[in-house]
DNA sequence: TATTCATTGTGTTATCAATACGCAATAAGA
DNA sequence: TCTTATTGCGTATTGATAACACAATGAATA
């Protein structure tokens, strides 16, 4: 069989291209139905995990987890965020490289350390691929993530957390939105990732005041009530704002 | 020579003890006559650096962090934080095992990536101690840090920067000023890290708004002017108002 | 067609925090 | 004793945040 050859290939040889010990893990969020959600694989044993991958001896480790990135959702231009590195002994306690022979030859053998990243991406742009080791690859309910192989579930709280500060910093919805949205789109993604009601008149008053929106001239239509504004990021103000450092304060 | 032999036996079988291809970093902040310092080795070659180490198999990322700390400061219960992880291919290129026999052979040959940790500590307690690799370890002037080798002059900036970011949430007081210390010590701190310069009036009032100062009944005298109250954080009173996340808004 | 209803857009007011100062008290030196 | 730089405490002003009122709208319903 040819996936067999290529694991142990992989296993006994892997070496030569990439680096022992350091690997990369990916959590990324994104917004879909008024819901966070996060991307994950499924192994063809049925565990869950984090999208994730080894570092070429060649390239950074910034650039191996842009690679994974781009392997797993087809995206190019990823917002990426280095958030917290893993390096418990026995992080990766468990079933690994279990009846494969040759494994204990393997580079794969002993423990890594894994660097975490966080990325952000537009729900409607990605197409979720699974990898070669996976059967299946899909978004998930941040409040509905199953147990994750590894320490996988503590790298999906932290990066959450890292979000919700880097919130008052970065205004998210750049990253995570459609092109056009309405406020109360704008609204909800706030109110999901910190997990707490907004008053609906101060969000809107405070978000126009930070002048990085653009009203345009069209309505949402087809909701059940009144038709409410699209807006637009005005990438230019957008950035001038950034470089002085926006201060949202939720 | 009984050093030479030490440094053969760790290049060519560190690794029985070592997990080789990673690395722990630590900028070590200390605040001394209202300068903030870093702590320094000078390695033999005359060359500048952090002070850093090698993760033991079995001990974790952080633990080989502490015990960096410890070696260099002889300090037990170090704040410690890890706020980076560098892993660009060439972040070790330069003169690395130049000159040593079977360095060819040895685990520290290819590249590295290092998790960079800062640390806060009490100046007056520390008894700076250089490695074998070293002949002398001092405390540096922020604002006159020499070159140092590979990436660590960058290493400092991002501590820098992520330190100043932490500072509305974590009182740094606590842990680089001596026990008891008056209120123009606590702004000028603050005035160093953040460097600018803050209103004494209103920067006395919001530390004495958080509630997590004693102010005792001494003085400070012997300086030519008016003798400040002395003051120590409540540690009760402190780690409440940690829990509940303080904002100081500097 | 008129009515109902949930939702949106735009205010106003009250409260709290941050900033900019004024001034008396004080310790050391002249 | 007087001067000087510094400390402790206080107030006025400004600005941001939080709480709430109300008219406008678009679809569903009677």
């Amino acid at each position: 069989m040819n996936r067999e050859k290529q694991l142990r290939d992989f296993l006994l040889h892997g070496d030569k291209i990439y680096m022992p010990r350091v690997s990369v893990d990916c959590v990324i969020f994104g917004f879909h139905e008024d819901q966070l959600k996060v991307l994950l694989l499924r192994w063809k044993d049925g565990r869950w995990c984090l999208p994730g991958g080894f570092v070429k001896w060649d390239e950074s480790v910034d650039d191996s987890a842009v690679r994974t990135l781009q392997e797993r959702t087809a995206l190019n231009n990823i917002y990426l965020q280095q958030f917290h590195t893993f390096g418990a002994p026995d992080r990766e306690r468990g079933k690994k490289l279990k009846d494969i022979p040759d494994s204990k030859k393997s580079w794969l053998r002993d423990r890594f350390v894994s660097v975490g990243y966080y990325a952000l991406v537009e729900f409607s742009k990605v197409h979720p691929l699974p990898d070669w080791l996976s059967d299946e690859c899909r978004w998930c309910d941040i409040h509905k993530v199953p147990a994750l192989i590894y320490d996988h579930n503590e790298m999906v709280e932290t990066a959450l957390e890292k979000l919700r500060m880097s919130l008052n910093d970065h205004p998210v919805g750049y990253n995570l939105l459609q092109e056009k949205f309405t406020m109360p789109e704008l609204q909800r993604l706030y109110e999901t990732i910190l997990d707490k009601p907004l008053d609906r008149r101060n969000f809107q008053k405070k978000m126009l005041s930070l002048g990085i929106l653009e009203r345009l001239k069209e309505r949402k239509t087809g909701g059940a009530h009144k038709a409410p504004f699209l807006y637009r990021f005005d990438k230019k103000k957008y950035e001038r704002a950034m470089k002085q450092g926006l201060k949202l304060g939720f």
